[in-house]
DNA sequence: ACACAACTGTCAAATAGTTTACAATTGAGC
DNA sequence: GCTCAATTGTAAACTATTTGACAGTTGTGT
């Protein structure tokens, strides 16, 4: 468990299992912004700046965390200085990211936040530093994810993303299952994305 | 004008005037990010991960932008590698800075997410690079900027952003004027925006 | 000082989303 | 196979927000 908040303490990779990324509402509720699976590293804003972490992170399942405590870390950057260019490619990266989800949510209607969102948990590892990851999950068209998660990351109510999805199965878009949902038509998911 | 979607050309830096980062939507809409003003770079990402701006840049009011082209940077960099931490810094600062944006739109109740604009209005200024500008704006309380401005920001009707106004304004929390609003209690508006 | 554009204030009807509540379904563990 | 927790489906009442329309106000430029 990586609290929000915390010290500033070190880089970190998740080698196994999955995290979940988030915050809390004064009431308890969690605001998920994504999960961290294996080969992703964070932990890196408070590295550099100094500053309280951004984010809670905490494992969903069991999970293994390699953790490059700050002042190894500075070591490695004094030794190997070349690690800033893959540092900067890092974090433009998660910029990118969040840029986009800002956009999203500046401009797109609920439908459309929906629909981006499960493009996005589609292919979900894309904030990896290295590209040791296999990139076979790339067609991916099952998601593995509760309404009531969907709900959280978009803060809009389980009812209404209920109610958004069905009308995505009725135009034969999407499937729903007991805790997964299979895209059938990503095209047609893209539409309506488009600002 | 630095278009969203231009292919990367260079790292920018503002020198005087106002440059508006927004992304527009599919009618034409504008969704405001924020403002660059002096001081201020940008550009930073497509400069260093090679892909497409991220946003649309223009001048607000007439303005000067200093332009360093990529092939000059990259020498520059191989010049001086001590310029990667800076970079690191200043990225870190703006993923901090949209961080902080995306838990408000995931967390907040409207008028708690127009507390925290109003509050971010104040003091604005804080992506540069360099400490070259004075801080003597931070007790800033007088945000000039329309309510339809804020509307976009928000993605949110204008007529909510005037209703939602008013209520601070009955609450003794602001004043409302023509092209303006003053601050009176930022401890009050703070304490809306608590999660 | 006049005209005009930009901005603010307000309202009613329509739409969208939340909340509360409860039933039905599914999967995991014993 | 049975039980229980997690998840999904659904509905009604309520609240929030949008839309469209229009009037009033303020500042700018001539």
């Amino acid at each position: 468990m990586f609290a929000k908040g915390d010290a500033p303490s070190g880089f970190y990779c998740v080698i196994s299992g999955k995290m979940r990324v988030s915050s809390y509402t004064a009431d308890g509720k969690e605001a998920l912004l994504t999960w961290l699976e294996p080969g992703q590293w964070f932990g890196e804003i408070s590295l550099f700046d100094g500053l309280p972490r951004t984010h809670d992170s905490h494992a969903q399942i069991d999970s293994k965390v390699l953790v490059i405590p700050s002042n190894e870390f500075a070591v490695l950057l004094e030794k190997y200085p070349e690690l800033y260019k893959h540092i900067v490619v890092l974090l433009c990266q998660k910029l990118r990211q969040s840029f986009n989800l800002l956009e999203d949510t500046a401009s797109l209607s609920t439908k459309g936040q929906l629909a981006r969102r499960l493009i996005l948990l589609c292919n979900n590892p894309k904030m990896s530093i290295s590209r040791t990851m296999p990139d076979n999950q790339e067609a991916l068209t099952r998601i593995t994810v509760s309404q009531e998660s969907i709900a959280s990351m978009l803060n809009i109510s389980r009812q209404t993303v209920n109610k958004l999805l069905q009308e995505l199965q009725k135009s034969q878009i999407i499937v729903l299952n007991y805790g997964h949902i299979d895209i059938l038509d990503m095209a047609q998911l893209e539409s309506l994305t488009v600002r």
